[in-house]
DNA sequence: TGCTTTCCAAATGCCAGACAATTAGAAACC
DNA sequence: GGTTTCTAATTGTCTGGCATTTGGAAAGCA
């Protein structure tokens, strides 16, 4: 493990880059203990402060984690897929909000994904599932809902569609795409009539996952991004026409 | 922005999540300059170091950059498509191989994500996605081509795929997919006769692409993904017999 | 004035050394 | 044998300093 070649970067930057390349490679398995930071100074001969930086730069990936004490020291983190959805939800809501992506092309990727899934989780969702789902349409028909409690709603629905595909891997990826919208629906105002609209159409993707139906439920969401985008597309046409 | 509540944390990641919700909120804009090291140590009541570590973890998220200099210091950073990507891409192939996710599992989830963009694909590719696929459909039927090399042609032929989709959010979304796949689909040693089937199945997908047909370039990457599933499980059974 | 050169101050990058806090295990004690 | 105490290893933090980079100001010159 070896660094200082050309050197455009930091040195904690290629320090931290040698400790990656050894853990994707499987130089360093899971669990394992890192050298102490003194030693690693010794080993890359840099100061420790330096070393420090480069560790700091892999936790902040998650890729290991510290303990302090005796036997304590850097380990290789295991990364959980919790762990790996939630910089993936970070990641796309910075992404999104910092790119001016439109709601639009948000909103296609989204239910285009969404769409991927929804054979699978007819096939597969159980009654659990379903039940998360029945209970945020129920949640949902609360007049007293905030619009910002309407949208976190709305997203535990879609994730309850996309975990009943039981493929983690899939909802690893969903997850990000599903979170990463709701700041954009956060910006709407729903009313009663839209949200009425909603919900009926959130019960028509519940009625086909129940009937386990692949093609029903994939009609069922390719209507319910009908109508999130027309609805969206009137949301910010008043918007424009108000405050040209 | 303030820390140091219970601190069940280090200082340095409390300062970084402080730092990393001001600009998630939007307290910190695009290409704002951050305070100096010095400011924030001051601002903070900590050192300069722990401000640097601080620092480095965000700068491993790619939320900031730092320069050096007069007018220098740590600036909110635009995050890219292309950074975005490239950090999903670590992710997915660190978790997929840490976490023993088997090779069905991985598979399923990329094809169900790629027929996500079939259709929009088929609708809008342009001849340039085309001539991408074609092209490495041509590489694929070099005889001497390494089984690395094969598999690497075969993410570029689907990243083309997806690109065709022309949404930039689910570009992003499937490159992880798609990429974290290569290592498992290396363990893979290709016949003769197998690469020949897959590049006639290429061959389907690109015919049905040029034709701009959804329904065929579905039932082409399905055909495609029962063909690699059972590829991989001839392979692993034999590999199993072999060394029980 | 207008251009070039020089110099300077601000900022990050890196280092050395020190002390505090934590923690597991060894040693001492009862 | 069990409990307490000590100890050494390790990370967390701080202080102070120097090197390096870099933009802009100041000085010099035409």
């Amino acid at each position: 493990m070896k660094i200082d070649p050309g050197k455009p970067d930091d040195l904690s930057a290629q320090i931290a880059g040698a400790i990656r390349d050894a853990i994707v490679a499987g130089t360093l398995i899971v669990d394992e203990r890192l050298p102490s930071e003194a030693e690693l100074a010794e080993q890359f001969d840099v100061s420790r402060s330096t070393v420090r930086e480069a560790l700091k730069r892999l936790a902040a990936q998650s890729l290991i984690r510290t303990q302090r004490g005796a036997t304590g020291g850097a380990f290789v983190n295991r990364l959980s897929f919790e762990q790996a959805c939630s910089q993936q939800i970070t990641t796309s809501t910075l992404l999104l909000s910092m790119n001016a992506v439109s709601f639009g092309t948000a909103c296609e990727a989204r239910y285009a994904l969404e769409r991927a899934c929804a054979p699978l989780s007819a096939a597969r969702r159980t009654a659990d599932h379903l039940a998360t789902m029945r209970s945020e349409i129920h949640r949902q028909s609360q007049p007293e809902l905030s619009d910002e409690a309407f949208c976190a709603s709305d997203v535990a629905f879609h994730r309850a569609l996309v975990d009943g595909a039981g493929n983690p891997v899939l909802s690893y990826q969903l997850a990000g795409a599903v979170e990463a919208m709701q700041p954009l629906m956060n910006m709407i105002t729903f009313t009663a009539r839209d949200r009425a609209r909603i919900i009926d159409l959130h019960s028509g993707v519940a009625d086909a996952l129940e009937a386990r139906d692949g093609a029903a439920t994939l009609a069922a969401l390719t209507a319910l991004e009908t109508e999130t985008q027309a609805l969206a597309h009137s949301v910010f046409a008043a918007r424009a026409k108000k405050r040209p």
